[in-house]
DNA sequence: TTTCCTGCAAAAGGTTTGCATGAGC
DNA sequence: GCTCATGCAAACCTTTTGCAGGAAA
């Protein structure tokens, strides 16, 4: 529930987040580790790895729970929307507010307690929507 | 699109589907695997996938898009959504509608092209629940 | 008889972990 | 100086795949 532990101000980390925040792309844990590594070249997967977990927990960054194998790593904490790509794969923001329907339903099911949701859009981002009208 | 070839009706498939559309609790792939042995002892892990792709590829299951890196099966296909329960990460079938709004909203998103959703609820089951209330 | 399917085992892909060393505070 | 964090490598877990033999149609 509470911070313990203060976080160990260690470069490895600062880094992490650093270049985290500086992308939009929801990287996952190793392309977040390719970029980080031109700054850090010695640097080892499982640093960024535990960091990213450390650093979730903590609530400075966010874990993102989409679907498929890979976990998904983003710089903005606040609640928002995203949608994945069915063409190139890419993880984008959605420009939408959130849609307070969905809260209204959790609370008309008597056995459960539902008390969150995560969503996930699916569509065509910008770029391939662009690219497929050139191509057309 | 359209269905190919006719599908092989082998013991091991048709035990595969009857074990799983006999159940409510979307098994992961190893779990089905661990029922369908009761029945054919010596059937492998590598078919029990094999079997789940294809039959999800014909549309006589489901595969859940759900977050977390297992995949989980479903007999059911027909569109409803799921809980996942936070205490004993059960996936459960929530007896709630579609929810209109969400597609509404698809539509009010200009730069991109929004085709569907994934949504996923997080709560406590009926079963949790129950358990907690006695123990309170 | 042809083709698809199966069992087995190895490989692949992503993530976690044990251990000795090293760096924050 | 005491802990926590790091690098490295091995282990882990889920899923996929190559291959030779076996069973549907």
């Amino acid at each position: 529930m509470s911070a313990k532990t203060e976080l160990r101000n260690t470069r490895q980390r600062q880094v992490i987040v650093e270049e985290l925040e500086k992308l939009s792309s929801h990287p996952t844990a190793t392309e977040l580790y390719q970029i980080v590594r031109q700054r850090l070249p010695h640097i080892s997967l499982g640093t960024v790895y535990r960091n990213l977990e450390i650093l979730s927990e903590s609530g400075k960054i966010n874990t993102l729970q989409l679907a498929g194998s890979e976990k998904r790593f983003d710089g903005r904490t606040d609640i928002h929307y995203h949608m994945r790509c069915v063409r190139c794969g890419r993880v984008e923001d959605l420009p939408i507010e959130p849609i307070q329907a969905i809260d209204a339903a959790l609370k008309n099911v008597p056995e459960f307690e539902v008390l969150s949701y995560r969503i996930e859009f699916v569509g065509i981002c910008a770029y391939c929507k662009q690219r497929e009208q050139r191509e057309t």
